[in-house]
Parts: structure tokens; sequence; C-alpha cells
DNA sequence: CGGCTTTAATTGTCTGACAAATGAAAATCG
DNA sequence: CGATTTTCATTTGTCAGACAATTAAAGCCG
């Protein structure tokens, strides 16, 4: 681990790389704790507050958490799943927003990825599950929800779907992808989208579930793009308008 | 803007939270500069390391960059696939490795995502990008390749199919992803895989992508992930012998 | 007008200090 | 002796002030 004080990284980037190396290459473990600040400023030969810097840059990032106090100090953090799907939420969000991503591309890259989900859904959907979709799809016929409500239980509906496929790590990665694309989504639900339509795409696919028949689960998230897409066009043309 | 002292988070925890959400909502655009340093000490009333420490936070999301100078300033970052694929792949890398995902967890998550991409590769792909298949295919056969090249080629490989399906969002999801289980799928690699086997197969995939036939795309998919998942049985068998 | 110098603004880094939290050791008391 | 309280050392969190390095813009000169 060195530093070099002419590289044009500051100071407290190359400490917080080195640092980061250190835990993905398994030469900190999970929950070892880091040299206190003292420390590192003398091993790096640096000052307190660029240790800091760089030790902020690592928390940003969940992988350290730190304590005050005599036993405290910063220790390796174990990245779970929550963290993880918020920082990928963080930076598919902003990826979206900040390069003009077009709604045909998000909803395609987003449909693309749920059907990756729907054979292994079907196969591996439990019953719970099933009774989860079915009390989202009872929710959503209820009369008096509000938009704001009605969107939320659409998103809890395609959660549960992407976990009926009992894979943590297609969890994690469809998860982030589909709740970053939600406000976009919404901009079409907001304004043009039928409950009625939804709902019954909705019940179309718990059935498919239910019936294990990956085929069909796959024909009923077709339909539910084509819907989705035509609606998209129609608010997005009265807007040019 | 708000900040509390009493807080349980730290001061410059808060402040960060706080640009990042005005970053996020669109308050702060792409390449607006940020108040000094200085001048946010002022506004949080806090001291200008506390500030300094949040905008490491920043600075360690890809958020904002920051140049020294008359007109220098901290800069909110237009976030870039590259940038963001770094970060994806440092999370995804460290999910995997800190929560003993299970190489055949990790292999059904990699393919489905990939299947995820086949039909929409199958449908846009290009000439260049069937040529560059060819060309890591006929890499592949060289003798005398070492298993890291091998290996490299085997990954611009799989990148270059996720890239055919020509949607961005969803080339950025599938290559984060893929490359996070990159080294996971290179313990088979470099112990028991057959060359000749993989060519075959990556060979079935360009003819089925030059054909423009979707399923002929996945069923290759599918006997590919077959036969690396018979060959990761067998490796951690003989293993745990 | 073009090139050079100066200047002001801004980030990067350092030093030293104190506050707050916290666990452990020491002291005290029943 | 045992339990409780107190003290203390360690460590992170925050602050103030300073100086160095960088850089764009203003000013100056030929």
């Amino acid at each position: 681990m060195k530093i070099d004080p002419n590289s044009p990284d500051d100071l407290s980037a190359q400490i917080a790389t080195a640092l980061r190396e250190a835990i993905v290459d398994g030469s900190l473990l999970v929950d070892a704790r880091l040299p206190s600040e003292a420390e590192l400023a003398a091993q790096f030969n640096v000052s307190r507050p660029t240790v800091r810097e760089a030790l902020k840059r690592l928390a940003a990032q969940s992988l350290i958490r730190t304590q005050r106090g005599a036993a405290g100090g910063a220790f390796v953090n174990r990245l779970s799943y929550d963290e993880a799907r918020a920082a990928q939420v963080t930076t598919s969000t902003l990826l979206l927003s900040m390069n003009q991503i077009s709604f045909d591309t998000a909803l395609e890259a987003r449909y693309a990825l749920e059907r990756a989900c729907a054979p292994l859904a079907a196969q591996h959907r439990s019953a719970d599950q099933l009774a989860d979709l079915r009390a989202e799809i009872h929710r959503q016929t209820q009369p008096g929800l509000t938009d704001e409500a009605f969107c939320a239980s659409d998103t809890a509906f395609h959660r549960t779907l992407v976990e009926a496929a009992s894979n943590p790590v297609l969890s994690w990665h469809l998860a982030g992808a589909i709740e970053a694309m939600q406000p976009l989504m919404n901009v079409i639900t907001f304004t043009a989208r039928s409950r009625e339509v939804i709902v019954q795409h909705h019940t179309d696919i718990a059935n498919a579930l239910e019936a294990r028949d990956a085929s069909a689960v796959l024909a009923s998230l077709d339909a539910l793009e084509t819907y989705t897409g035509d609606l998209g066009d129609k608010v997005f043309a009265a807007r040019a308008r």
C-alpha cells in the first residue's frame, strides 16, 4: 500500500483506493478493524483530515462503518442486500435522468429483465408469494385508492414476482433496476393508465404462476409491456402536440 | 436543506445526503457548480473540513467532480455508463464474496440475465458485432493461448452479445452483473474447462445471431449454462473430497 | 493586438485543539 | 469479597486557522 504525492489523484483518493483493494481482495475480512485514524495517518505519512476524507469515501460505498469510543474505529462492513440495492437505485436513477433515456428504451430494458426471472419464478414460487401477489391485486381493485397507493402496490407486485425466482443475486439486480425505473413508469401511470386493464394482466400473471406455466407468464408480461408501451406513445404524442 | 446537530448521523453524512437529494431531484443540474467549500461551510454552519468530508462522499459515488483553481469548485458530474458500471462491479463483487453466494446461484442468475437480452440481440445485432463475435471465437481457437487470455476473450464475447441488444440501459445492468461474476466463473475455467466445447457453443450462438433466430440463441445459451454447471459440480465435488 | 505577469479564487493539505462517546480499569462501598 | 460507581484512556467527530498548489481572468507591456 503505497502513496504517491505526485500522482494526479488526491492523496485521500489514493488511500481510499488502497484500502478498498485490501477489502475487495480479502486482505481485510468482514468485521476486521482498520487501524485508527492516527495510525493510518502515520502509516501513509499524511495528516488525519486526509485519512478521514479517505474513510468517508469508503463509508459512502458502505464498505466500512465507524464507531466512536474506546473500542471504536472503522470496521469492514458486511455489505447487505438492502445497502447494495439502495446504492444501485441511486446510481441507476441518476444514469436514467442524466443521459436522457427514452421511455421506450427504459421500458424495453425493464421487461427484458423481468422476463429473465419469469421461468425461475414459475418454477420456484411459493404459496406465500402467490398469496402476496393476490393480495396486491385485491388492493389494486379497491375503490378510492389513490394514485400513489396504486403505484406502490404495482411496484410491490413486481417485486414479489422478482423474488419468487428465489435467487438472491437475481433479485438484487432486478429489484434495483425496476425500482429505479419506477418514476419513469409513474409518468404514464398518473395520466393515462386504466386500472382495470392492469389488474387483468396482473391476474393473468398470478394465474400463470399458480399453474407454474412459464410461457404463460412470459405471454402476460409481453401483453403488459405492449399495453404500457402503447400508453407511453400516446402520452408522449399528446405532449409533443 | 437543514442540518440537525443532534441527529445520530454525522454532520458530513447529513450534508452529503442533502446535496445528493438536490442532485437527484434536479435542483442541481449536470455541470452546475456547487457553492465553494467556504460558502457551504457558512450555509450549513459547519467547518470546512466537515464540508469536505461530505463532498468526498459524493465524489466516491461519482456524483461530483472537483477542480482546483480560480474558476474551480465542485461540479455535478454527468454519470457515464463506464463510471456507473465500475461502481456496480465493485458493489456486486463484494456482495458475492461477502455473502457466500454459491456457484450455482451465481450461474443461474448470470444466465437468466443473459437470456434476457438474447431475443433483442437476435433482432438488433449489427454486422460489426457479428464480426466481433467471430473474431473472439477465432482468438479462442489459437493454440498457445494462455488461460488468462482465453478468459478475457470469453468475457469480451459475452459482453459483445449483451451489447448487441442495442439497449444501453440493459447493457449497463448486464455488463456489470456479468463482469462481477467473472472471477467466480474463472475458478472453473482454470481447472476443468474444455476449450473445444466452449468454442462450439460460442459458434452456435454466433450462427443463431447471424440467422436472427432468437430461440436458437436461447437454446445455445441453455446448453452453455448446463455445460458450465456440470463442470462446476465436478470441480466442487472434487474439492469436497 | 498578442504574449507575459500578476492576482484573486479555490481546492488540497497540515497542525493543533477540544468535544463526545464508550469500553475498560480503578476505586469505592455494602 | 462482590457489586456498583467513578475515573480514565482511546477513538472518532468537529472546529479554527494556516499555507501550498493550481488555475482562470485581469492587467500590463511591447
